[in-house]
DNA sequence: TTAAATTGGCCAAATATTGACAAGTCATAA
DNA sequence: TTATGACTTGTCAATATTTGGCCAATTTAA
């Protein structure tokens, strides 16, 4: 599930149009539409604010959106799934260290 | 392990200079210290290039060279380890699809 | 101290991202 | 059919980011 049809999902479930969407975030309608479609990609502080507007949990939001733009940076590499296990493992280490 | 101190590591296992490896990346010296410091990110272009002149594995140096940017990505949101697992899922699956 | 190697800072050129707009499709209603 | 509303598509200019070169500063080795 890629973050476009997560808000899509949303938006249809609680029976908002994009237009409704597109006015709160302070963008038109077919920049919103791109959003949905992944067309275009939303900013940090648009996932928090559509997490409101949906009452969906921003951290779920925030993890879709970050996922689909790690994919976007590996996915054509054939060394990817090597590359994520290095990346989590330095995530890992920089979790577990005090700071 | 980063991409910039693993190049340094070899450049110099091999006693080259940076001005000479910034030659035959066709970049300046202060340029190619840059990416070893991981101020700068080599092009992928270059990465291969590195790995033919400091004959280590292209695979190898890909990989970190991924990892850092995947890392770059995700490093500052606290939803990174999940987002990350979501990612290599996707790429898992991508994997596994017959095309 | 000198020379070579490396690093840091700054700027302009190249590239990528962004959002706005106009025009399009599609479905449904009148 | 025409009209209307929701959504999509394509293009453009403005903006932001990235890139590499240059110069100067610093570090290292002799």
């Amino acid at each position: 599930m890629q973050f476009g049809e997560r808000i899509k999902e949303l938006r249809e479930s609680k029976e908002l149009l994009q237009r409704q969407l597109a006015a709160s975030l302070e963008i038109d309608t077919p920049m919103y539409s791109k959003l949905e479609r992944g067309e275009r990609r939303a900013k940090r502080e648009q996932v928090l604010l559509l997490a409101d507007l949906l009452d969906a949990d921003v951290h779920d939001l925030l993890t879709i959106w970050l996922a689909d733009q790690v994919y976007d940076l590996v996915k054509d590499e054939e060394d990817a799934q090597k590359a994520l296990r290095v990346a989590e493992e330095r995530v890992t280490y920089k979790t577990q260290k005090k700071r």
